[in-house]
DNA sequence: AATGAATGAGGCTTCATTCAT
DNA sequence: CATGAATGAAGCCTCATTCAT
């Protein structure tokens, strides 16, 4: 890469940085391309010198954020000798990755969880597509960890759901608390619970 | 209430369920006054002789529909012998509303799960405040399900992010599927498996 | 037309008048929106709740002369007892026309005359379409004097070149010159030489 | 002139080319300097190295074009030893040269055929007037055709304006029929009527 | 109360032009 | 001279809101 390339790569991160931080304040609609430009200290010329519009800066705003993520959440997932601990190691992970980028999780939640109403801006479907593959990973392991005997033998399907809810809503928890703190041992409480189940253990005599 | 008074609320819901129809479809922002009131069979004006604005007229459209799930879903939750009955009647019940309902969910996840980026439009502060309370009603069953001995002793908190996180996931699930149809065992599974949490049983030889 | 509807139509003729107006001043390019409702003593807005965009604003607004004039000349190309006289007053009415209207023929001679750059303002290929008719109609006329024995036995089509092309020349030449005043005597000339042709006549002594 | 000056007329006039290019093929007002300095193979900036803006460039443009052609159509107008083998030669040059440069004649007619919007870009007065200038010549050598005996004894005013909008009026023609392919016999034809007139003649018994 | 035309602020986007390298 | 990224003024258009009827 040329130093050129390597420069305008960085105006273009730049600006990505300066999408990220006005969209996660105002959301899509709020923000305005000259704020957007206004924080990345650049004209809104200079911005549609990068991206076609504002749709498409939001969109490879997200892209690039998940393009960071993911190998991140990838790697957890296969780290780790048993499919517990792996799944295990991919719960807490996406909790450092959702603390280390409490900006950007503002947008994600917003774009991933609520429905689609608009299809140029937001996730495109090769996004939900990868997430969807994600999702049959941890499935996978789920059944990988059914078979070694880990997990009891009912529906991975619903393994993920509430894996993956749970994560969702506690994140959205500490997300309506703008002083949240982070809370490790909750974490792994909420963890532990999700294996044992809200019903009392029968005969513990 | 005279006729008058009568006539004029029956103006005022038909204009609400106008703007479920058009808000659910195409999302706050791509919806305009005028779609809504040609739904509603009335002119523009109209719409501003009974909401203030258009953030008013959305914010009130939500109101409006919790407003009539509330009693059925605190009814469900009031419903039953033990507090396990009461969840278990709780969390059907919450499905059965989400299925009466597909398109104020559309808006409802949306506007809920996401984060607040409008502070004019979307669940008022009191919305969310009454929805807090209600967490804290499940708690408070959940609290008493421990006592009672049917639940495990550990956090209601958490129990109720996993109770809360895996029925939205579910329903954000089949929301993105528009051909899905109910399935009330999955529904039943799904419950079950809360209860008895992934981990394999111990040996019960 | 109920009143609504004539005052409306009456709107709209103001603004395509306010368009004629600003757009035969400066063209279609050097032309805003903003100087045209300011013409027409509207807002913006209101010129867009009559029409979709610049483009077909200034579309219609050429329409709207053309199908004035059409009648117009038309009919005097019906009017005479010879083909000959038909033309004569085609001639002199398409004369009349322009003096009548000399805001719109600035913009009818570019638009006409010169080749067309951009497909979405401008003359529609209807209008196009309309023209040529309109020389179908014209050659046929030179075809019946041919054989009437009014005119000589040539090219009709050729007739028609020099016909158009002398009335457009001429109209072109006033148009440069902003003080010309209408010289009746010299359209007849010019008549005259389109019938009698530039060589002087054999001996006729 | 050094190679220095030799080599940066050559890249004025690769320039120019691509303007002529570009502006007629899409117009004045939707070409973009980046798509003349595409063409030309140079960037936009160097574009301003030897034109002071886009309406300097085009007026270049135009300027260089006519100069090109104007010793060839004066040489035709004094090339031939009567008046009217003079005009016979003038006439048919112009056509040479019409189909020598078809990109050029579409905007040279768009041009000087349309009324000028634009004070700015365009044919500047200078050129109008050579232009005027011209058709003085060719008055000129009709009046020395009358004179001659040649041309009937009529307004050599008017002889201009018959034969410049016959002229003008059959490049439109063929302007506006893309597959149009070059027929002298009827460029002889349409001169032979301008001679004759289109009046039958009287008894050539 | 209902209407719907008029309003105009606000946002997106383009592109001629500049200037540091 | 050549480059091409940066600039920002200018223009089109939308749509929530108002108000005279």
């Amino acid at each position: 890469m040329t130093r050129r390339e390597r420069e305008a790569l960085q105006r273009k991160t730049d600006i990505l940085q300066a999408a990220e931080e006005v969209f996660s304040q105002k959301g899509f609609h709020y923000a305005s391309m000259e704020e957007v430009a206004r924080q990345a200290e650049f004209s809104v010329g200079t911005l549609y010198n990068f991206f076609k519009n504002k749709d498409e800066l939001y969109a490879e705003m997200l892209h690039w954020k998940v393009d960071l993520f993911e190998p991140i959440i990838k790697k957890a997932l296969q780290t780790g000798d048993t499919p517990l601990d792996r799944i295990r190691n991919f719960f807490f992970t996406r909790f450092d990755v959702v603390w280390d980028n409490p900006k950007f999780f503002r947008i994600y939640y917003h774009e991933s969880m609520g429905t689609h109403y608009d299809h140029k801006a937001g996730f495109t479907p090769e996004v939900m597509k990868r997430y969807e593959l994600f999702m049959e990973h941890l499935a996978g392991e789920f059944r990988a960890g059914v078979e070694a005997g880990q997990f009891a033998d009912k529906s991975v399907e619903m393994m993920v759901i509430i894996f993956e809810g749970a994560l969702h809503q506690s994140v959205l928890r500490l997300q309506r608390n703008p002083n949240a703190k982070r809370d490790k041992q909750a974490e792994k409480d909420l963890f532990d619970l999700l294996l044992s189940g809200f019903a009392a253990k029968p005969n513990n005599n």
